[in-house]
This record gives structure tokens, sequence and C-alpha cells, in this order.
DNA sequence: ACGAGCATATATACGCCCGATATATGCCAC
DNA sequence: GTGGCATATATCGGGCGTATATATGCTCGT
């Protein structure tokens, strides 16, 4: 799934500017499985517009930087719905901190420790945030996802509360150890 | 984290070719955390021997292509060693699934039937590759790894399979409306 | 016996996308 | 009054994935 989707995916539902699509795809209700940037997004609505499958009309307010408001068309109403209907891409979970993780054994207890202790803290978060979405939104849908999400990343945040000692005590108690291996 | 410390930290283990290092890391006992390919992995053995940081020689076998073996240098391995000190990137999670499932309500119940049967068999798939790697790997901190993602990817796979039903039933029950839809 | 398909193996071109940066406006707190 | 923050658009450079080209030899079916 390409940037160009995920707009038309956001347009579908209403109207938005580059800056709300990318605040909704990294903080807002796509978050947690989508994601894109600047730099990926106003070429696509550039590209999109191009292509007759959005237009854009600029919105002038009070104090506030003018705002770009995309609107999808018919057309792009269309190729987004026949988009639904391609085989899926195999979901995607790349995680540093279980790179981090398998090199326990080489690095001082305290980094590691210090590390795990980081992940279960931007777990809580992002759970933490998520039940406040689940509480905000109204589409069924949506909440189905976010309930799929609490569940997901609940298990992971479990497994690390449960299992951190096991991963603390394979790495370097010795201080000087791992000074040496710096 | 970049393909280029990708390398380093497989090839701190062990020597490998560019091909082993991709396999490794897109089917192997990486593949679950990080991704890489041929189009990122040539390049970088390339800058990581310009830069010291590792040495090749080409190996050759009766009835098969020629092999370029890379080995990490000492310095190479200082540098790697010092990369895991640096603060951790945030885990990536992206599922083109949950960007179909929120669409639910505009598909047809049979696709999203069918997507969501797909979407089990690929977990239990890739939660019986990871029992399976449990039992060969010998490594601690491999098997902590590999627990948790049996535990993570497990949940997942429950929730989808207590919840499907909910989901199906947002779907467009009757296949005329689906079909206008198209 | 022969060819298709597949595993092994290296390498590159094209294009997508992220991260960083530049630019601009106006609010609020200190 | 000024520094920081939210709003807002846009582009550059570089990293990286997809697809492809090229080459070898095995296995399996016919």
């Amino acid at each position: 799934m390409n940037v160009r989707t995920l707009c038309l995916a956001i347009l579908y539902d209403k109207e938005a500017s580059g800056y709300e699509i990318r605040k909704m795809s990294t903080e807002g209700e796509y978050s947690f499985f989508v994601e894109a940037s600047y730099g990926s997004i106003y070429p696509a609505l550039q590209r999109l517009e191009s292509e007759g499958l959005v237009t854009s009309h600029i919105e002038t307010h009070e104090g506030r930087p003018a705002k770009k408001v995309y609107k999808i068309t018919e057309t792009g109403r269309e190729t987004f719905r026949n988009s639904l209907f391609e085989p899926l891409n195999q979901d995607v979970f790349r995680s540093e901190f279980l790179f981090f993780a398998r090199f326990a054994s080489i690095l001082p207890a305290e980094l590691v420790e210090r590390r795990l202790n980081e992940r279960l803290a931007d777990l809580d978060d992002l759970i933490a945030s998520f039940n406040k979405m689940l509480k905000e939104c109204s589409r069924s849908e949506d909440q189905w996802l976010i309930r799929f999400g609490i569940e997901a990343h609940g298990k992971a945040r479990d497994y690390i509360a449960q299992h951190k000692q096991e991963l603390i005590a394979m790495a370097q108690s010795d201080p000087e150890t791992s000074q040496a291996a710096e």
C-alpha cells in the first residue's frame, strides 16, 4: 500500500489538507497501522490532483496559515474502492528493541534494564492512547481495530514485564566487562 | 537502524555472503524483527568493506556459483558494539490487513471473510515457524525473542479468531450492493 | 534424454518514501 | 519582546524495496 492510496482512504471520509493527513496517519486514528511523512504526502497529493482523483481549494482562516484542502472526486472514490479488492501485502513488524535484546549478553545489565523499562513505558503510553481513542471514536470498525491494538500490544507489554529479569540476567552484570566491550 | 548495522550484527556471530545475510533477515532467525533486500545489502557490504569494517574473500564450491564471503574486522566489531549504546528507534507495526478491515462496511462480506481467513492462516504459519525456530535454536536470548513473537502474534491470532464474525457483520451482506460499490 | 523450474549467487536501475530542512504565520508564556 | 510551539506547505538527499538481468547446476517429470 502506497501513500497515494492512504491519502485516498483518508479523503474518502472527509476533506483534509496535507498537514491534517500527516497528523491522522502519525498521531491519530490511523497511526497504529500506517505511517506517512510530509515528504511523501505532499508529492502524492500533487500527483493525485494531476490524475484527477482529488481536487483542491485554498481555505484562509484568521490568524492561521492558508490551508490547501483536498477533496476526493468520484473517480478517486472508484479507484480507491477497486484497490480494496487487491490481494493484501503482509503485515510489517520491525523492532529495533528486539534487535537490541538479541545482543543482551554483550551489554551491561544496567543498559538492558533501562531499555526494557523505556519500552514498557512506551507501550503503556501507546495503550493509554488507544484507550483514549476507543472512547472518542464512534465507528464500530475503528473500535474493532483499536481493540485489536490494545490486545496485541497489551500482550507484548505483559511478556516484557514478566520476562524482563531473564533478559537482564543474560546481560553483563560486571560494569568493568561492559566498559571493556566499548 | 540501517542495513549496514544489520550486516555487522549478522557478521558479528559468523561469516556470511550477501545471499546468506538476506536469507537470515527475511526467512531466518532475524526475519520477524528486521527486513532487508538484495538492493540494500549488496551496496551496504561494499561500503562496509571500503570503510574497513568488513573484509571479503571468494569461496568456490563444486557445482555452485562462487560465493563472496564477508568477515567482520575488529574495527567493525567495535563500531557495532558502540551502536548498541545509541537510543532505540520506535518499533514499527504496519498492517495492510487492519487498513483493509477499516473499510469493511463498504466491502462484500464474502471478501472480508476471505481476507480474515487468509490472515488467520498466515498467522498460523508464522507461529508454526516460530515454534520450529524455538526448537532449533540454542541461544537463550534468541529463545526470549522467539517466545515474545509467539505470544504477541498468538494474541493477534486469537483476537481475529474470536472477533471475526463482528467484522463480517459490518460488511455488505448483499452481493448486489457490493457490486454497486465497485 | 531433455527441459522446466528452482535454489544458489551477485549486482544494479528505478522509484518510493522518510528524515531533515527551509519558509512563513501567529499564539502564548515568561 | 522573544523564544518556543502549533499550524501549514514544500523540497532535497539519501536509504531502501521491487523488479530485473545474469549465471550455474540440481531435481523432477515426461
